[in-house]
RNA sequence: GCGGGUGUGGCGGAAUUGGCAGACGCGCCAGACUUAGGAUCUGGUGUCCCCGACGUGCAGGUUCAACUCCUGUCACCCGCACCA
């Protein structure tokens, strides 16, 4: 069959469109249902490239899998278009972000559809239109009632570039995540989200759920959560404590000083009574001073000032030991205050070293006089602990003598922090509060939501790192929803994380205007079933939507605690010459120029065929016009039919590719299930043709890979209706064993022919053929065999002496 | 430093979990058809001192048999990073 790829993709692209087959029922709510998500992409100006088409194509195949398989699916896909880089080039050319938005949509929406993408159009959404962001303000202000919404002053990450405040997630190794520039340390008042409150439950709901193994050992390490204890260590000579935590409350003999973080609290508190006070300050002004990059490079060097008229108590011994400032405690981790063990850590026993303090071996097994010992051990030099040898009864002992004198507690710890969650920026939902001088901070109702971005001309954030909101006064100036009073808006605006936080339950109900979602509608289609996205997104978007789902799971507006069933990640498609695909390095390949020249079915095809679906690949010009003259070839197979039923050459084979085919898409390796469909197109073309009943599974196996030749063919062989909802190719296991199978011979472990036997062969008769093969014999005349091995199906091993 | 992962032909990658290493594709070589081929078809293609041996980062070990298991080691990639 000769077929022009570019106008049958057109026509199939406009048959299945036209004919909704894509578009998910929800009217029979018995039937069983799959939920395919993607992840929605973010509509930047440089439009697609190759690597959202294989983001989306795994769970492309598995939803038209699913759909011949009679599911009723759910495969939908939106846009998360709010975001500084439109706002960035808003600023630049003066076009409304608006606008910049709705076109950057309109470019990728068509590529999509150019691509045969099995979406259902008809459920897109857009975080940025009023409709949608109107439940996203309302989210937010259920998390304000239930008091997971509180502002603070704070130490934040701030990106002078982007002028912005970001959380944690946002300034990963000290960078901003969309500029790259250091990020600096600024004082300013933030909204935070209480993620904290949910650590537990994120950590726990991990169990529930089948994610890929490294996907949840990342989300594991990024909530952090250890086990110690709080001690209190007495301030001489006050009537005052300083609070630490600690892993090891067993080392509690061993602790010959403390130390503080430079910004801790109780310098200001005994300011006056600190001899060096100067030289505190000095060394506060130059820790501010270090940059992130610079503290990480000089982790080596300790360095520090002891506080000059304050020291501590031990609690367990009541011995006397200094104070100390330095930065390699942090104030936002624990308490900002630790006991130092210099026998067991690393850290503290790099920093006695370098002050000449005392170190005291609590734990026997290493030498102290070289390094910190942390390994186990027996417990010396620590009165009621000694003769312990296992750390957890010594950790258990100590506590329980903290408790009773009421020194100290058992305490968990994360590494997680608090979400800080306002941007000053203009293209972002506004953070539905009013500042009321009596009522203090007010929820704007929820019958006045959505809070609707106003109209501004210039989108420049102020020199300060105001919202550019501020200087719209119409806007600003309101009366307090609760007591009229004059009040002034807030007008900072979430960030980026806000809007795809929860879209994939807008996506079960989006037009609704009475609800984000219809009860019913969330019991049927939640949870999704197989989530696919990219590993950058593990510990951002992925705690984050799960953090809005666990909230919302726990006010009864969702069924279930956990959202996503099963995760899995795509690789990188790497550039032809092997890096990462930038703009920058102009290694980058667009999918419409592909699709121009080879035709979607052949960009699909090859994306999948590159490689293993989770490890990155580089892009290959060649290996995609080997797919081309791969699905060229099944086109010719359409000429080669022969009749109807079962070619007995051809019958084993097709029952072992609908079982290769069928369980390599499960697991996402769609580089064998392709090549499993090459090789039976080699053996069809050596059979010299096939029959249409052959033919026609042939195409069902091939069609969520390559659709619009499927449904070209299934169409040519005169078959009624859409191949892509054609029933899924069943298999019969006994057909795919052979009655004859090839068997290795080895000889003492070395391969020494091949012989075809019986599959069903007996030991005894397998091993007399492989005597009597004249290859065989020349090899054991002679000789004694004193061992045989058979495996079936597989080989004999004589081992001769 | 901690955690996770990966090392297989000229290239992308297979290998039913201990059983013929290199499926499938690219590239390359030879031939056919052609005025022509960057089209198509046929055959070949791990390496070498080529009737034999050697080969899955490297060195050992277990086994009749190891890409696969064990011990050690090297290299690269990705997270986190003074987390007390």
């Amino acid at each position: 069959m000769r077929y022009n790829f570019s106008e049958t993709e057109k026509k199939w692209q406009k048959r299945w469109e036209d004919e909704k087959i894509f578009v998910a029922d929800d009217s029979d709510k018995t039937k069983k249902k799959f939920y395919g998500l993607v992840e929605f992409p973010y509509p930047s100006g440089a439009g697609m490239h190759v690597g959202h088409i294989k983001a989306y194509s795994g769970l492309e195949v598995i939803s038209r899998k699913r759909r011949m398989e009679g599911y009723n699916v759910l495969f939908p896909i939106g846009f998360d278009a709010f975001g500084l880089p439109t706002e960035n080039y808003a600023i630049k050319t003066g076009i409304h972000p608006r606008k910049v938005t709705d076109d950057n949509i309109v470019r990728f929406t068509d590529q999509l559809k150019r691509v045969g993408f099995s979406f259902d159009w008809t459920r897109t959404i857009d975080t940025t239109q009023e409709d949608y962001y109107k439940w996203t303000q309302w989210i937010f202000l259920k998390m304000f009632e239930n008091g997971l919404v509180f502002r603070d002053t704070a130490l934040v990450n701030y990106c002078p570039h982007c002028k912005v405040v970001l959380s944690n997630e946002d300034s990963q190794g000290g960078k901003c995540d969309i500029c790259h520039t250091d990020i600096v340390q600024k004082s300013k008042d933030v909204w935070y989200l209480r993620i904290t409150e949910y650590a537990d439950k994120l950590l726990q709901g991990l169990d529930t759920v089948d994610y890929l193994p490294n996907i949840k050992m990342q989300q594991v390490n990024w909530i952090g959560k250890s086990t110690g204890a709080f001690v209190n260590f007495k301030i001489a000579n006050r009537d005052d404590s300083l609070r630490i935590y600690t892993t090891r409350p067993d080392t509690l003999f061993g602790v010959t000083f403390m130390v503080i973080a430079p910004e801790h609290p109780i310098i200001e508190k005994y300011r006056d009574s600190i001899k060096n006070i100067a030289d505190l300050d000095a060394y506060k002004e130059e820790c501010a001073k270090k940059t992130e990059f610079e503290r990480t490079q000089l982790v080596k060097e300790k360095t520090g000032v002891k506080i000059d008229g304050l020291s501590a108590i031990n609690p367990i011994n009541n011995k006397e030991i200094p104070i100390y400032i330095s930065d390699y405690v942090m104030m936002g981790y624990g308490t900002g205050a630790i006991m130092a063990v210099p026998a067991h850590d690393e850290r503290d026993y790099d920093f006695a070293k370098k002050f000449g303090i005392d170190i005291i071996e609590v734990i026997k097994g290493g030498n102290i006089a070289e390094a910190a010992y942390a390994g186990d051990g027996e417990m010396v030099n620590s009165e009621f602990l000694n003769g312990l040898t296992n750390k957890k009864d010594s950790i258990a002992k100590v506590l329980e003598y903290l408790e009773e004198k009421g020194i100290g507690e058992k305490g968990v710890q994360y590494k997680m922090k608090d979400w800080a969650f306002n941007r000053q920026r203009y293209w972002g939902e506004p953070i539905p509060i009013v500042h009321c001088p009596v009522c203090g901070m007010v929820p704007v109702p929820y019958e006045e939501l959505p809070l609707k971005l106003p109209e501004v001309s210039n989108f420049e954030p102020g020199e300060g790192g105001e919202s550019p909101l501020a200087k719209i006064d119409s806007f600003v100036n309101c009366t307090c929803p609760k007591c009229g009073a004059p009040a002034k808006r807030e007008t900072d605006t979430m960030p980026q994380w806000a809007g795809s936080s929860w879209y994939f339950l807008r996506y079960i109900d989006p037009h609704n205007d009475k609800a984000f979602a219809d009860k019913e509608k969330l019991d049927y289609w939640m949870p999704v079933d197989w989530y696919n996205g990219g590993m950058e997104h593990v510990t951002r978007h992925m705690i984050y939507s799960r953090f809005w789902h666990q909230f919302l799971y726990d006010i009864g507006a969702v069924p279930m605690a956990e959202p996503y069933a099963k995760r899995t990640a795509q690789g990188l498609i790497l550039g032809p010459d092997g890096d990462k695909m930038s703009k920058s390095k102009g290694n980058v390949v667009d999918p419409n120029n592909v699709v121009d020249e080879y035709g979607a079915d052949v960009l699909r095809v090859y994306i999948l065929f590159m490689g293993d679906y989770a490890s990155a690949a580089p892009w290959s010009e060649n290996s995609v016009k080997g797919c081309k003259r791969f699905l060229d070839r099944v086109a010719g197979m359409a000429d080669m039919i022969k009749g109807e039923g079962v070619t007995p050459a051809l019958e084993s084979a097709f029952h072992k590719t609908i079982k290769k085919v069928t369980g390599d898409i499960e697991e996402l390796k769609f580089n064998t299930a392709i090549a499993a469909m090459m090789t039976l197109t080699n053996e069809i073309y050596d059979n010299g043709g096939l029959t249409k009943d052959e033919m026609k599974i042939f195409v069902k196996l091939l069609c969520p890979f390559a659709p619009h030749l499927s449904e070209e063919i299934w169409e040519a062989l005169g078959e009624k209706g859409f191949c892509s909802l054609a029933e899924w190719p069943t298999y019969d296991e006994a057909k795919t064993v052979d009655s004859m199978v090839e068997i290795a011979v080895q000889i003492n472990g070395k391969l020494r022919g091949t012989l075809m036997i019986p599959a069903e062969i007996s030991k005894d008769d397998a091993l007399a053929t492989v005597k009597n093969d004249e290859k065989i014999k020349p090899f054991i005349e002679g000789k004694t065999v004193i061992k045989e091995i058979f495996v079936p199906k597989k080989l004999v091993n004589l081992v001769v002496k």
